[in-house]
Order: structure tokens, then C-alpha cells, then sequence
RNA sequence: GCGCCUGUAGCUCAGUGGAUAGAGCAACUGCCUUCUAAGCAGUGGGCCGUAAGUUCGAUUCUUACCAGGCGCGCCA
């Protein structure tokens, strides 16, 4: 409707445009809002206020000559049009409106809000990447909450979106877990084994260590160390991988693509990049190492590729990892980091227009930082100290949805604040069971009607222009922007857009429920009201799944 | 010092170049013989960090400053 709306808007300023009232240059999109107050119409919009100065109108003047317009040619659905305020256009809508919304909800079912809008682009998101050294960590479950739910809108709207995972598997933190591994076994044999001064000292260690014993057995402590070590790396390497998956599955989050530096290493990738740069003229040589002229594309300084001993920096394979990306068929890059990386953004931009894509082929989301509190009060984690909430242990507090939802519900730029007690509890303070409610609530009125012999049936002929109560046409208007809503979220990579309609239409439902007895006497008022929560059950079972959330039937 | 993010109600956060700046929590007051009260309604609470600029109009854009967080390696 919100479409039909500003179709409508724009076909009238069209008009003035070839009468020559608004000059033909001027910007053509119509924003359509949702008044705060229902007196000022169903839907509105500033589009006047904004056209004005360049009509050379006053804003109201242009507003009345839009409204003119639209009224000239209107929709049916539209019953009027008024200009209020310094300028805004109020579009009021005829009740037969209401009937056509919901059913059009009803007739696209588990399809509502899906749409072509991303037009098949291919899109590559990577998130996570943790280094396979430890257990995953807290800002880790927010990038796998926001990577996951980003992929998920995505393929919603019309893209061919994958989640993938990048393993840091060549570099030396490996090393450094595999001689911390080796240590923990020397010593589980009784020996005094000094631990390397930089080794990982988590108990996980040591269960590796255990576990390395029992599939080589006693006659590694035979072999040279480094024998050993040979041994043990791709051994402690899958074990956190598998570690890893273990953690992101309990939330729900699985990864189309796995990719490992090694193998990328391996195949010369890196080279290939480098190769790639030095014929664009990017790198030289200075101090006996290899730099990317990375200012050259508006870094902030040149980086080294290859160190003066001949290694590769870390950001030499990442370069590497993006062409393979890109070589892989995607036309848009979205790397969803924490906030500690946000200096990273200026050098993979570099190297992405060095390697030729057009700007704005690869997109940075940062994350910003999670607290987390317990009732309150700051959880006290010391690194050093070996004293960190894990995934794993906040899924031991906190359901997998309501973790999920409060991954999700701060803007991604925003520090989040996770209460574990809060979002552990089913209480009003917990914004997850109010939208899971509002579900589980449409399906018990379904389960009851049944119950008592209600013709569901009725549904299908039911009349919804009767929905006129305040409570009902807002349910409407705040489910027919559904599509639009999640558009934006899209568009802008913010699911915390989705979490807050999520939280909204759950609020125009519960004010529903309180004013309106769905099932009574009148039948015909009884049918419409079935169909008008059947739209709402399919909204949130729709919306929910896009952020990894269930819709429960029964709560 | 430089860069990025943030500064809105007691707390956690929305929001927008324009109509009286919103929600949840916390405080207080009401509403269950009726489809789940895990709900709803209401009251109180705000120099939208400070100052200047652009504008008919700024909480929103620009700049400076103040405050908080995070980064600034031939570490990953």
C-alpha cells in the first residue's frame, strides 16, 4: 500500500513537473511515513516540504497543489487527501483499504514480505572468522547474530546471499595453540614441560592435550617435538573448528562456505594478489620489505605485504581472500567485524579498487562492543585470568532466541548492553517473549475458535473494511509497511530495524487483543478478526525466522 | 597526536531538515465472571553534550570544543 501510495504521489508530481511547477530535475523519491497521530491520516508525507525550494513554492502552497493532483486521479482505495502543518500531505484511505491489505497478507502467506527488490545480486557475507585458537567469544555471538540474520533478509528480499567463514589457519596463533597443546601433553606425563610465555592457557588446552594422548597415544612423547607438532596441529585445528561449529549451530547459525588461508596460501592466491598489484604499479619495495601503495586509493598509509624476512603480513593472504571472493561470482562484499578492526577498512578498500572493483563493492560492517551485565551489574572478565563468558556459557543462561534478539536489537554502530538476567526471564523487561507472545496469542485464539466449533472457513469470504477500531486499522497499517520495513533494514544492513518491528506490530497486537473480542456473536465482525490475526500469525512467523527466532504456538 | 564510533527522560536505547522529540525499564495509579494479565490503559519525568554556522525552519547537516569507548606494528 505504502507503494500504491507513493506511486500515486509521485504520478501527480510527474504532472507538475511536464506543467512545469516543479522543475523536471528535481529529486524523485516519496517518502511515506506512518503518522504518529491517526488524525493525521493513514499515511503522510513530507514530500512538499522538501520539493519546495527548488518549485519556488511555499511548501503548504506545493502541498495543495499535489494534493490537487492525486485527488484528480485518485486510487479508489484513497478517500481523501489534506494538506496540514507547514506542508504534509495526509492521505486518508477508504476502509475497503483494510480489506484489500489483509488479504493480500493472507493470499502471499509464508511469501509476505519476500520480494525481488535485491534483484538476484550475489552477495557474500563473512562474519565471525574467530581465530581457531579458543572458544568463541561474546562480540563473536553478535557478528554470528547480526552475519546470520543479514543473510537471511537478504535471500528474503531477492538476493542470493552465503554466510561464510574465513580460518585463520596459517598464521602463527596456530602455532602457538599447537605448542601450548604440546606442552599440556608433556606435562599430563608428569614432566616439568615449561608453557610457551604467549601459549593459551584455558582448561580447553588441557582436554586437547588429553585427547591428543588417546588418538596418538604415549609414543608421541618419543617423537621430536617437532615431529609432534606436526602431528598435533591439524589435529588441535579441528578440534576447534569443530568446536566452533558446535557453538554457532546451538545458535542457529550454519555457514554455506568455510574457506582456509592455508589452503588459499597453498594454491598461490597470494601471489596471484600480489601479482595483481605489482602490474597496477601498487608495490614497491623499501627497507627490504614489499609495500602495497595503499594511499595511492586513500589510505591513510602504505602497508607492508612481505616483511623483510620474507613472510607475508596478515593482510597479504586477506587481500588474497577477497579476490578469491570476488572471483567466485560476487558482485558485493559485506565483512562484519568487531570493533577493534575498524582500521582495517581503509586498506581492504585499497585493495579491492587496486584489484579494479568499483567503489562500494565491499561494505564493513563494525561492530561495536557488548557488556555484559548480570541484573545490572557489570560481568567482571579477565582475560588474562582465564575468566571470559563464552558463547557457550551464555547459552547455558540465555535461551537461543532471546540471545539472538538481543544480539540483534541494537543499531550495529551502537554499544550493546546485554543483561543476561533480563533476557533469561520471561517477564515484561524482555522484549523476545512480548513478540513470541503475540504469535503464541493469534494461535490460541485459532486453537480455541476450533475448539468451540467456530467455521474457520469464514475467514475466506470475511469483509475486513469492518476492522474499524483505532487498534485494527493501526494493526493494519503497521503490517502492510512490513515489506517496506524490512526493505530498509536491508538496505541500510541494520536487523536491529527488523527487532524493533518486530516489537512494534507485537505492541499493535497485544492493544488489539485487549480492545477487541476477536470471536462473539457477530459472525461477520467474528470473520474478519479471524483473518486479521491470520495476517498477523503470518507476519511475525515470517519476520521471526529472519532473525533466527522462533514463533512458538504455544507459551 | 591522528582516525573510527558514541553523547536524547533516573537507566537502556529509538527517531527525524519540518506537525506537541518516542519506547522499554524503574516510580506511582487503574483494568482479569469473557479468545494466555508473559497483556492493556494512565501519571510524572527532557536547554536532544556545549558553542557557532548553513537554513524560512536544526535534536537531525557543517565546524570547533568537551566527555566516554575503541583503534593507530614488517602482530592477527
Amino acid at each position: 500500500m505504502k507503494d500504491d501510495i507513493a506511486k500515486a504521489i509521485e504520478k501527480a508530481i510527474g504532472r507538475l513537473k511536464s506543467e512545469g511547477v516543479i522543475p523536471s530535475q528535481a529529486a524523485a523519491s516519496v517518502p511515506i511515513e506512518i503518522p504518529k497521530d491517526p488524525k493525521f491520516g493513514d499515511f503522510a508525507s513530507p514530500v512538499a516540504l522538501s520539493l519546495a525550494k527548488e518549485a519556488g513554492l511555499k511548501p503548504r502552497d506545493l502541498a495543495l497543489k499535489i494534493a490537487g493532483e492525486v485527488m484528480e486521479e485518485k486510487d479508489p482505495l484513497i478517500l481523501k487527501v489534506e494538506v496540514a502543518g507547514p506542508g504534509f500531505i495526509n492521505l486518508y484511505l477508504a476502509d475497503k483499504w483494510l480489506d484489500h491489505a489483509v488479504k493480500a497478507i493472507r493470499k502471499a502467506g509464508s511469501d509476505y514480505g519476500r520480494s525481488g527488490n535485491g534483484a538476484g545480486e550475489r552477495v557474500n557475507v563473512e562474519f565471525v572468522s574467530a581465530n581457531p585458537v579458543g572458544p568463541l567469544n561474546i562480540v563473536n555471538a553478535r557478528a554470528a547474530a547480526v552475519g546470520d540474520s543479514l543473510v537471511r533478509m537478504m535471500n528474503f528480499t531477492g538476493y542470493k546471499a552465503e554466510s561464510e567463514f574465513y580460518v585463520n589457519d596459517a598464521g602463527n596463533q596456530v602455532g602457538v595453540l599447537t605448542d601450548s597443546v604440546y606442552a599440556r601433553f608433556r606435562q599430563s606425563l608428569g614432566e616439568d614441560y615449561p608453557f610457551p610465555e604467549e601459549g593459551y592457557q584455558g582448561l580447553y588446552v588441557k582436554d586437547m592435550a588429553e585427547k591428543a594422548k588417546e588418538e596418538f597415544g604415549p609414543e608421541l612423547a618419543n617423537m621430536p617435538p617437532e615431529e609432534a607438532k606436526r602431528l598435533l596441529r591439524p589435529f588441535s585445528l579441528k578440534q576447534m573448528l569443530e568446536w566452533q561449529k558446535k557453538s554457532l549451530k546451538a545458535y542457529d547459525v550454519e555457514f554455506d562456505t568455510w574457506t582456509s588461508e592455508k589452503s588459499l596460501r597453498d594454491k598461490g592466491a597470494v601471489e596471484e594478489a600480489l601479482d595483481r598489484m605489482r602490474d597496477n604499479d601498487d608495490l614497491y619495495e623499501e627497507e627490504g620489505a614489499v609495500w602495497f601503495k595503499s594511499t595511492k586509493y586513500g589510505d591513510d598509509k602504505d602497508r607492508v605485504m612481505i616483511k623483510g624476512d620474507g613472510e607475508y603480513t596478515y593482510v597479504a593472504p586477506d587481500f588474497a581472500y577477497h579476490l578469491d571472493k570476488l572471483g567466485r561470482g560476487f558482485t558485493k562484499l559485506i565483512d562484519v567485524l568487531g570493533p577493534d578492526h575498524h582500521g582495517y577498512q581503509g586498506r581492504m578498500q585499497a585493495g579491492i579498487k587496486s584489484f579494479g572493483y568499483p567503489e562500494g563493492t565491499l561494505y564493513v560492517l563494525i561492530l561495536q562492543l557488548v557488556t555484559l551485565l548480570r541484573g545490572g551489574e557489570a560481568v567482571k572478565m579477565s582475560k588474562r585470568a582465564g575468566e571470559f563468558i563464552t558463547m557457550d556459557d551464555l547459552l547455558e543462561e540465555v535461551p537461543k532466541d532471546a540471545a539472538r534478539y538481543f544480539f540483534i536489537m541494537r543499531n550495529t554502530n551502537s554499544h550493546l548492553e546485554f543483561d543476561m538476567e533480563v533476557a533469561a526471564k520471561s517477564t515484561p523487561d524482555n522484549p523476545v517473549w512480548y513478540v513470541q507472545y503475540a504469535h503464541a496469542r493469534c494461535c490460541s485464539i485459532f486453537e480455541k475458535a476450533q475448539r468451540e466449533g467456530t467455521d474457520l472457513t469464514l475467514m475466506e469470504g470475511a469483509d475486513c473494511s469492518l476492522l474499524n477500531h483505532p487498534t485494527e486499522t493501526a494493526l493494519v497499517r503497521r503490517m502492510s509497511v512490513f515489506p517496506d520495513e524490512l526493505w530498509a533494514a536491508v538496505e541500510e544492513l541494520q536487523p536491529s530495524r527488523m527487532a524493533r518491528y518486530a516489537y512494534e506490530l507485537a505492541g499493535e497486537f497485544h492493544r488489539f487483543y485487549t480492545e477487541c473480542r476477536v470471536v462473539s456473536e457477530d459472525v461477520a465482525l467474528s470473520a474478519a478478526r479471524l483473518a486479521l490475526v491470520d495476517a498477523v500469525r503470518i507476519t511475525i512467523a515470517n519476520l521471526l525466522p529472519l532473525m533466527g527466532i522462533s514463533a512458538p504456538e504455544r507459551m
